[in-house]
DNA sequence: CTGAAAGCGCTTACAG
DNA sequence: CTGAAAGCGCTTACAG
């Protein structure tokens, strides 16, 4: 259908298109496009108005080709969950794509992510971004700030106010998973707590914890099992769970891989899922519609993640490099409660 | 540490350079690079040597400016699980962005896979990438060769001649895992059979089959279940396979979901995997790892096959363009045995 | 604070 | 079959 050659493409608007209806030199324009400073207010914002009203988007292959300052941005992460990284991957590398990023990609161990990070930092990128665990570690975080360099956590539970974060609302979506549970008529709830590297576990007990206080349930101790969001961890908290003396008819566990190996361990006890105990995970990762009965469970958006946390970064480099001030933006996404054959109402008695 | 502005790139060759080193014109560096037909061979093998010697690799950036034709691959999926999807996109968008080629990623039901290929093709895609299990389905493979777009298989059992194809050989892969049990002491091997919608299914049967006959082992149709690659159809088969008065001591499922599932089933009954039931699966999806005991498997370099795919289908696409005869070329990748926990030795007795 | 000129590395379109 | 010219859309470097 193209016509096999036109010289011209396809009618794209230019900077010069640009220029002219906001009556400056295609100079200016590419100076408001790429931040810099030295641009008088007014011309400022009638280029940008013309940008608005033209919705112009600038050439990345004419950028790049005559030299535009190239972004760099790292990616440090240790063994998240394999499915976890590819869809933060897919969301990263489209985004950065798109807007002609270089993305560098590396592996570390949890024990060595100091030195990992160190040596991204020293790589020369301009940006990093730290997905779970790493956006909680202390020490990683250290390295970043002395750097110097802006980065951006990803599903931390609490993010430090000198680091852009993108997130879902851990706490509010952990409590009304609870309340879902309790208005379907449950009462001894058991937990399976998170990581305790990863603030986001803290958040989600809260949660937990909140909808029940809500509803004027007393929490019992015993029913908050520690896991490491691990399914061997969740095996061996789902198996104390349920041997204890008065059982829960429920177990909200932190992540669905100690969600399906409640449902596992479960199985193994002769107990049906949901008719004789309900499980709910976290995350909604391909385990969770893998198994049987599938998981109800809490979806966050990590691709939609991924491309906001490159996005939020690009914008921070880009300001600094034109010498404005650093904002550190919090970004809240929404998580989606996701129901499944995992749960019902309480056996009877 | 860059120098802030060498308007010159960083010392990257020219086309202009490799014309020189070869005592042309950039214009017909140009044409040897794009693969037109009209440069006299001896002409094109200089510069070819040229571009060899000199290591030469063109900018994307001042290509896609200059109005090089853009390749348009799109990749038809239906359902395959979310981290075989998510592995092979990451590898495919990753050759992508370093060819300089849009990927158009298109997702569909099977049942309407057929509407949704013409409307790919239609679209005006150069190329199309097929996984499985489309790459088996016959009208999207019809409505493929009466388009007279190129086209890639990926991971079907038995390539059509008029198709590129890149996959593993599935059936030395389960020829050799079948071999490793019986190494391992066991005789009545379960077999848990794929999704008769996917060639590949039979490959792996076929290679199981042939690693019993080497070793003498007279095949028993009862120990031949059939599965569709869900967790669900795996719990099923495992059910019926137990439950054989005489039942196996191994059972080799045909991907990592329904040899997880069979891991559940067998806890269910008081089973230890691996002390009273081997299990071993294919693929090496993330369940392979995430469950206890983790999986011994076979694995697919699914990323780099992926990237293979791209390469081949662009490769295609150019020398159509140039003119040239299309070649249908089919290529092996290296799969790997992985052993983790989940195999043994057959109980005593 | 703003602009005119030159050039990034390649391809198209036109000549020969 | 081969080449000289012009241009893709942007930025750098230099002037003012």
């Amino acid at each position: 259908m193209q016509s096999k050659s036109a010289r011209r493409q396809k009618g794209s608007l230019t900077i010069h298109d640009v220029a002219r209806y906001a009556g400056v030199s295609p100079m200016t324009v590419s100076r408001v496009i790429n931040g810099e400073k030295n641009v008088r207010d007014s011309t400022r914002e009638a280029v940008n108005a013309a940008i608005r009203d033209l919705n112009y988007q600038p050439n990345p292959a004419a950028r790049s080709l005559a030299g535009a300052d190239l972004i760099r941005i790292g990616l440090l992460y240790s063994n998240p969950s394999a499915a976890y990284l590819s869809e933060f991957l897919v969301g990263g590398l489209d985004q950065c794509s798109r807007s002609n990023i270089q993305l560098i990609v590396e592996k570390c161990d949890e024990e060595h992510a100091e030195a990992a990070a160190a040596r991204l930092l020293n790589s020369g990128v301009d940006g990093i971004i730290l997905p779970p665990p790493l956006c909680d570690a202390p020490e990683v975080l250290r390295t970043l700030a002395e750097s110097k360099t802006p980065g951006v956590a990803v599903a931390t539970g609490r993010p430090p106010a000198d680091v852009s974060a993108v997130r879902i609302d851990d706490f509010e979506a952990a409590r009304e998973m609870t309340r879902h549970l309790i208005g379907l008529g449950h009462r001894r709830i058991g937990f399976i707590k998170g990581h305790p590297n990863q603030t986001a576990s803290a958040q989600r007990l809260e949660g937990h914890l909140a909808a029940l206080g809500e509803a004027g349930i007393a929490p019992d101790p015993a029913l908050a099992e520690q896991g490491y969001f691990t399914y061997r961890s969740g095996m061996d908290a789902a198996e104390r769970l349920l041997a204890l003396p008065q059982p829960p008819t429920a177990i909200f566990a932190s992540n669905d891989d100690m969600a399906a190996a409640t449902v596992a361990v479960a199985h193994r006890r002769g107990l049906d899922v949901p008719r004789d105990l309900t499980v709910v995970g976290y995350d909604d990762s391909a385990l969770a519609t893998t198994i049987w009965p599938e998981l109800t469970t809490i979806r966050q958006p990590i691709a939609d993640m991924s491309r906001e946390a490159v996005t939020l970064l690009a914008d921070e480099i880009r300001s600094r490099r034109s010498g404005e001030k650093a904002q550190h933006p919090h970004a809240l996404q929404a998580y989606t409660l996701i129901r499944r054959q995992s749960d019902g109402p309480p056996r009877a008695g």
